[in-house]
Formats: structure tokens, C-alpha cells, sequence
DNA sequence: TTGTACGCGTTATCAC
DNA sequence: GTGATAACGCGTACAA
């Protein structure tokens, strides 16, 4: 079937086409006769008007695009939806896309939604152009010379002056290391992320400090670098069972990775709480399956969606927007216990 | 910054923009010299082609709609992930759209979709329109008159005549029964999802046949109305605690419900496996976190993904596209042990 | 209040 | 092989 131009809506209700176009945008300067005789056709006919010709004329869309790490993972799985409802509030339709962690799938949502003139984009960058350079990815800095409003999400990227909405983990790590540092943990363990994007990065460095401020060892060697998935989590827990003077206390830098770990160490014999205190980011609503209850440290994402989407409401309104930062919460929880002894005789 | 076009292009190569549109579109009736010429202007200009003018032009988006129910469902997450996997081989660009299990959005989403002339949808259809009535909703009506190649994705609709992919579990779910049966189990509750959803009856349908099949009792007084969310799952916990005669095992139709009733179980005492035997819908990684291992009903979503995209794919080359069903699997696992003795002295 | 005519950026159709 | 030109569907300045 042919589709519905605004020409057959026009000829249905025997008007020109201006004055159907009229109706349908909302324009005042109509009879109420043509308006009657316009929104009847349009219905009868199931009219629904060609958004690429639309903003062709009008060079904008009403739409924005999410691109994400890894729809898998529940932390950006929660993202989008906050994001989605924010937009929506504001009658913006939001494009999700998923970069699987990798920089080229990035790049390609990145120029399909450029192509289809989204009026922004909200980005959790994927890490620096493959070739390991320092500079971003082609398709971000085109975004970026285009000038495209574009707010980061989560994280942020090198060399980029894009506005951007985070979480800084610094306070809620501090409280984190004090517990296990009052239960007598002195060896803390660290499974981090893929150190190009500077949500691990964060993570790592304020870790480090909150042992430094605790008097803790801040050696490198108790630091396992994974890339936030679930196979890696497992390698890390295995990296962990594998270490001469083993920690009495881990963070885990995700919740993907959380999961891969935590089943090793359920098959190794190690109660969490009991033989291993196990920290995890994100609070994901899966966790409650973890006997015992998992501590973490969390985000409201809800509330970064939202942020996000107001932020780059501004952008696209042409003011100028500001960098938010938001603070991350330490949940205490039944994973954290005394430190084991060492060597026990 | 004015946005290039092909025109600019075209200028900067010193050639027409018949010319460097050919180029840049791969057509072989051009001269290495203009080639070259293009190709470098195009880059120079960091050139980006419109998408709205070029499928204005040619009625081809390349690009399909993805709506489903609940980005923060894992099942669906998956499901997202395959079917952008297997859309990106065949040069297909993705929108994924969340409906919340609500038709509403369901409907917005695929409005923007229809205007944005996608060349296909992927659809898990929500349920019948809000008035209760047994039509689907009025853009999923829209997308059929309109001979929109449309593939319905793990549910069917009454009345939508589309080809879809869906997983049966008659074979699994009589396999589970069987071993539940074997085990002595003889009251078996079901937490399942919302009735006017195919999969929901569906797998409530080859539960009471699979219990008719080993002679168990059939009473539909073992069956709670749940929603496939979480909160639900929590409260279908509940009323399987309250029941007076407690059944021994329980079947839960998808994972979040699962995550919300094992919890509210643990807390409750309730060992699964010992307690109360469990068979949960869906394989998610996040059930590593469970002790002992769930035993599971569940579809292999990459096939899933793979075959919808397949089907869609010979819809849009206008040829016929026949549906296809998967078999789900049964695993049994340690969540399933011996029934407990009734109304013990 | 309404209709005519033009242009948005691209590709397809013709001539050359 | 290349260039001029029409056309895709819509919104709007302009004229009526």
C-alpha cells in the first residue's frame, strides 16, 4: 500500500495541501470548517506524516539518541529507561543504542543517528580511538566539531569539553575502606574495569586513596583489571584465589562482574561475609538472589538520567549547561564481616 | 556550523553533485580522477550525508524498529543484543524502544517509528488495546494497514495475522512436571505473568496440561496473577506462604519475578531445594548468585534474535515469511529436591 | 482564511 | 563518464 502523503489527506477533504499542513501542525489560522473536514481525513485516510520530510524543512526532530556501554548490563539497562521516561516528559523520543563496549559499534550508531539529525546526543564514550592515540573517536569528534549538543553520561572522556553528568565514588569509597579498615581488614583486594574509561579509572585511583588515608598498603599488586563483564569477573576471582597471601576483602568495580566472581568463589568453598568480604558497585535489583546480602556502592540512576536529559535540554535550547557530579552511596551490608585470620594455625 | 552537503562537496571536487553523489553512493559509472577528488573533498569537509533527504529520495531507511517490553527484563536485553547483532550483519541499523509493558508507549514509540519510515519492525506486541476490548491498539492496526513488514517477537497477538518467533514450552514444562512428579511433589504452584500476554497463558496452559499428564491435580486455586515484574514476584512469595496448604514445589514464569520471590522466600526461612522446590523461566547470568543453582525453563535468545531478524529481513524483500516456534530447554538443577513431607507429625 | 510556489538535501532520469 | 533537472513530502512566505 502506498503510504498517506498529506496530498491524499488534502484531496479527501477538499482543501490544498498548505491548509491540510496548516491543520495538522496546530498553525491558528485555520476555519474551523477545513479543520473539522482535515483531522477527519487524516484519520480515515491513517495518516501519519513523513518525519524525513518534516525536518528536512524544519531541521529539527524531536529526538535524541542514548548510546550505551552494554544493553546487558542491568546498571545501563536502568539508565536507559530513566532516560526514556525524562525524555519523554519532555516530548522528546530517545534512540537507544548499544555500543557493546567497542568503540566501532559506537562510531557507527554515532553516524547513523548524525544522519538522522537528532536534535542531541546523551554518550557514555567507549574509550579513545583504536588506534590507541589520545585523541577521541572519529565520530565523537566529528560530534564535536558539528557542534551537535552532547552531554557524557557516566563517563567521561580525555580531550573532550562536552558538559557531562557522573557519579564520583570518592566519599562512598572512604566509608567503604573505614568499615573493612574497623573490622580488621588490611589486605583489600581491587577487580577493576578496563582502564581507558574514566568510570574505572575514578574508581581505582579513589580507592587507592582511601587505603592511603586508612594507613592501608597501597601496593599495585592486589588491583585485577577486568572490563566490566561476567566472564572477566570470574577470571578475576580465580586471579584472587590464586594469590599467595590471599585478601581478606574485595571491591568488585560492577555488577556483571560481581556476579562471574562471586559464583567462583561460591564453588570454591569462600562464604561472602565469612572467608572473603565482598563489596560490589551498583545495586542491582538481581543481588537480592545473594545470600548474604550483598554490600555496594550505588548510583541513582534515575536521577543521572534525568539530569542528563535536562542538561542536554539546555544545550539544545542554546544555553550554556554545567558539568554535574553526583555522589555515590555505601550501603552496608551482611558481605562484610571480620577479617579472617591469617594463617591460621 | 552550517551542516556539508553534497553540494559542498561537489564544489570543493569541482565536479557536479550528480557526480559526487554518484561516488559517494558506490555507483561504478565514475572516473578514478573525480573518485579520488570526491572522496577526498568529502573527507576534508568531514562530509556526513543526510539520511532524511537520501530515504526522502529513496524510500529505503535501512533501518528497523525494535520495540519490547522492559529494558530492564535481562530476557529482553538479550533479546535487544542478538537481534542488533544479527541486524548490523545484514547493514540494518537498530532502534530499541522499551513500551514498560504499557501499551501507551508501546504505541508512541511505534508512531515515531512509522513517521521515520523504518523498513521494519520488530515487535513484542503489549497486550490488546486499553479499552479492553479484543483489537489490537490503533498503531499496531496502523502498522498492518499500512503493509509495514512487521515480525511479532516472543508473543503473538489475537488477531494480528503477521508471521513471529516465538519459543514454545510444552516439552519443557512437561519434562519439569515429570521430574517434579518423580520427586514426589504433588501441589505445585505457578507464579505466572499477565493473562492477555501469549506467553503468560501459554505457559500456564502447558502447565496444567503437563500436570493432567501425571494425573496431578489441575485446580486453577494454585495459580497467582503476577506481572512479570519483580514487585509481583515478592508478592506471589507471599501468597504462596499464606496458602493453607502449602504447595512443595512452584514453577515462576520469568526471571524478575523470580529474583522478587526467592528473596522474600530466603527471608521467610524457606530453603529452595529443601523447603520449596523452584523451576524458574529464563536462564540469566544473574541466577549465578543463587545457592544451590536454579533450575530453569529457558530459550536460547541469540537463535531468538537471529531468526526475527531472518524472518523481517524476507518480509522487506517482499518475500512470504513463514513463523517460526523454538523449543525451550529444561535444566534441571539443585533448586529441585525431594517433596517435603506434608503436615509433619 | 486560503492557495500557489519554492526549497530543504539527496538520488534517479535523462540527455550529452 | 558527466551534468542539468525533476522529484521525494512537507512547511512556509507570499499573494490573493
Amino acid at each position: 500500500m502506498q503510504p498517506v502523503t498529506i496530498r491524499d489527506v488534502a484531496r479527501a477533504a477538499g482543501v490544498s495541501s498548505a491548509t491540510a499542513s496548516r491543520v495538522l501542525s496546530g498553525n491558528p489560522a485555520t476555519s474551523e470548517a477545513s479543520r473539522d473536514r482535515v483531522t477527519a481525513a487524516a484519520a480515515e485516510l491513517g495518516f501519519s506524516p513523513n518525519a524525513q520530510a518534516r525536518s528536512l524543512r524544519s531541521t529539527r526532530t524531536d529526538s535524541i539518541a542514548l548510546l550505551i556501554s552494554d544493553v546487558r548490563n542491568p546498571y545501563f539497562a536502568d539508565l536507559a529507561h530513566a532516560v526514556e521516561q525524562a525524555a519523554r516528559n519532555r516530548g522528546l523520543v530517545t534512540f537507544i543504542g548499544n555500543a557493546n563496549e567497542d568503540p566501532a559499534q559506537q562510531d557507527e550508531f554515532l553516524d547513523a543517528m548524525m544522519s538522522r539529525r537528532v536534535d542531541g546526543v546523551l554518550l557514555v564514550p567507549q574509550g579513545l580511538d583504536s588506534d590507541g592515540g589520545t585523541r577521541p573517536s572519529p565520530a565523537v569528534e566529528h560530534l564535536l566539531t558539528r557542534d551537535i549538543p552532547t552531554v557524557l553520561v557516566d563517563r567521561t572522556l580525555a580531550g573532550v569539553a562536552a558538559p557531562h553528568v557522573t557519579a564520583s565514588s570518592t566519599a562512598a569509597l572512604h566509608d567503604a575502606v573505614a568499615r573493612l579498615a574497623r573490622d580488621g581488614h588490611r589486605r583489600i583486594a581491587f577487580i577493576g574495569g578496563p582502564e581507558h574509561t574514566s568510570t574505572a579509572a575514578e574508581r581505582y585511583a579513589d580507592f587507592r586513596a582511601a587505603l592511603a588515608a586508612h594507613g592501608l598498603d597501597a601496593g599495585d599488586d592486589l588491583h585485577f583489571h577486568g572490563d566490566f563483564r561476567t566472564p572477566s569477573g570470574a577470571e578475576g576471582a580465580r586471579w584472587l584465589l590464586g594469590l599467595e597471601e590471599r585478601p581478606t576483602a574485595v571491591v568488585i568495580a560492577d555488577s556483571p562482574m560481581a556476579i562471574g566472581a562471586l559464583a567462583v568463589w561460591r564453588e570454591a568453598g569462600l562464604a561472602a561475609g565469612t572467608d572473603l568480604s565482598v563489596i560490589a558497585f551498583d545495586d542491582i535489583e538481581a543481588f537480592a538472589l545473594h545470600d548474604p546480602p550483598l554490600a555496594t556502592i550505588s548510583h541513582d540512576l534515575t536521577d543521572m538520567g534525568r539530569r542528563a536529559v535536562d542538561t542536554l535540554a539546555d544545550l539544545m535550547a542554546g544555553q550554556p549547561a554545567a558539568s554535574t557530579v553526583l555522589r555515590s552511596t555505601f550501603t552496608d551490608r551482611a558481605s562484610i564481616g571480620p577479617a579472617a585470620e591469617r594463617n591460621p594455625a
